[in-house]
DNA sequence: AAATCCCGCCACCGT
DNA sequence: ACGGTGGCGGGATTT
């Protein structure tokens, strides 16, 4: 019944800045990639990830960003999973850094060992009778939690009401999905498989389904953090995320340099504005008429580098992957013990990966996701600082 | 057609 | 109760 109210036209800041493109312009309308969570972290953490910020309220955050509070919420859960940021009461966080991030990654690390371990002596397991495989489980926090498992379909009785909430929060499927690279040699999974995985069981494609949709909007932040990256598996032509782990992001890269003598402004490629007031509409195009306030801060570099080290340690593979003796457990690819499971199939591609490469790959990533800053903000409001002509 | 994933309803949960 | 949280999945958009 109740039909959502009527918004506001489609409001078409169109207006070709200043690039030679073949800019029809009049490109209105709604565009979903303007508002994809990845773009909303990516500005989240152009507004946050700065010296100074101690504190992030989310209040303030929804309203600067131009969204809805449900959205910090999901950008907030992840970004918690990784430890850049920590809960300090009801609407507020603390913000910790992406120098933070090393120490999370490890804990994961470690964490999913000690839980592929744990599983492989008890004989709980929860997934297919056969083969075994890696990842996933086990919560995180410093905190007890006194969850001895035990519990999976059926609630036991009292509490597990809310630790089943926690199971499927986004924060814990977020550390579970990284647990699937950092506990294992695979670089690539596709969101499928890693469903699969992280699912344990119980297939029904709705739960897959539902299962996916989240790891699509964690891959999103990841992926605007750099943490991973969208490609495909080696042999299908599936597209899968690739685990790059954490390489001080800000400081050295290259890519801040060259990106910046073009724009003078905003640097980090995904700087836009996720506020643009245009929703999508099923056959109409209704736009909220939400005030938008594009506070839009040119970000000034992220040469922050706040403690002077520990950060550029990029992933610590190989060291202590075992830290319960033996490298088997979420490492299927290791001398495969008769056929463990397809592999193949699930993961691929385990190469050493040496600085350099991932240092182009990551420039790779810089350019194309420049490329696609740039052609997007040629069709975006520019943002005409001061002189508003008319 | 398949892959992506935005949007926001509304169940939960802490206070 | 109340208001902050945040599962969940319909279905619009992209690819």
């Amino acid at each position: 019944m109740s039909d959502p109210p009527p918004e506001n036209p489609k409001l078409t800041l169109t207006s070709s800045s200043s690039m030679p493109e073949s800019s029809s312009s009049l490109h209105h309308s709604y565009s979903r990639k303007q508002k994809s969570l990845g773009l909303l972290c990516t500005n989240f953490l152009a507004l946050y990830n700065r010296h100074g910020i101690e504190t992030i309220g989310l209040d303030d955050a929804a309203s600067k960003l131009g969204v809805e509070r449900r959205r910090i919420y999901d950008i907030v859960n992840v970004l918690e999973s990784v430890g850049v940021l920590t809960k300090r009461a009801k609407n507020q966080y603390t913000w910790k850094g992406f120098s933070a991030i090393p120490a999370a990654l490890k804990e994961l690390q470690e964490e999913g060992a000690k839980d592929t371990f744990h599983r492989f002596y008890t004989n709980e397991n929860v997934k297919v009778s056969d083969d075994e495989d890696d990842e996933e489980e086990s919560s995180s926090q410093p905190l007890s939690s006194s969850q001895t498992d035990t519990s999976k379909p059926p609630q036991s009785s009292d509490s597990s009401k809310i630790d089943n909430r926690r199971e499927k929060s986004l924060g814990l499927l977020t550390q579970n999905f990284i647990k699937l690279f950092v506990c294992s040699e695979a670089r690539i999974i596709s969101l499928d498989e890693a469903a699969k995985l992280l699912l344990g069981d119980a297939h029904n494609t709705s739960v897959m389904r539902t299962k996916v949709r989240r790891l699509y909007d964690i891959a999103n932040v990841l992926s605007s953090m750099n943490l991973i990256e969208k490609t495909h598996t080696l042999d299908s032509r599936k597209p899968a995320f690739k685990w790059l782990g954490y390489n001080g992001e800000p400081t050295f890269t290259l890519s801040s340099d060259l990106m910046m003598q073009t724009e003078p402004k905003k640097r980090v490629f995904g700087t836009d504005l996720t506020n643009v007031s245009v929703k999508r509409s099923r056959t109409h195009e209704n736009a909220t008429e939400r005030r938008m306030k594009m506070k839009q801060h040119m970000i000034a570099d992220s040469s922050y580098n706040q403690s002077s080290d520990d950060g550029l340690r990029g992933y610590e593979f190989g060291p202590f992957a075992p830290a319960t003796g033996g490298t088997f457990p979420a490492a299927p690819l290791e001398d495969n013990s008769r056929r463990a499971f397809d592999v193949e199939n699930l993961v691929s591609d385990y190469r050493p990966s040496y600085q350099n490469q991932v240092l182009k790959d990551l420039f790779a990533h810089y350019m194309d996701a420049w490329k696609s800053w740039y052609s997007e903000v040629t069709q975006k409001i520019p943002l005409p600082d001061t002189s508003k002509h008319h």
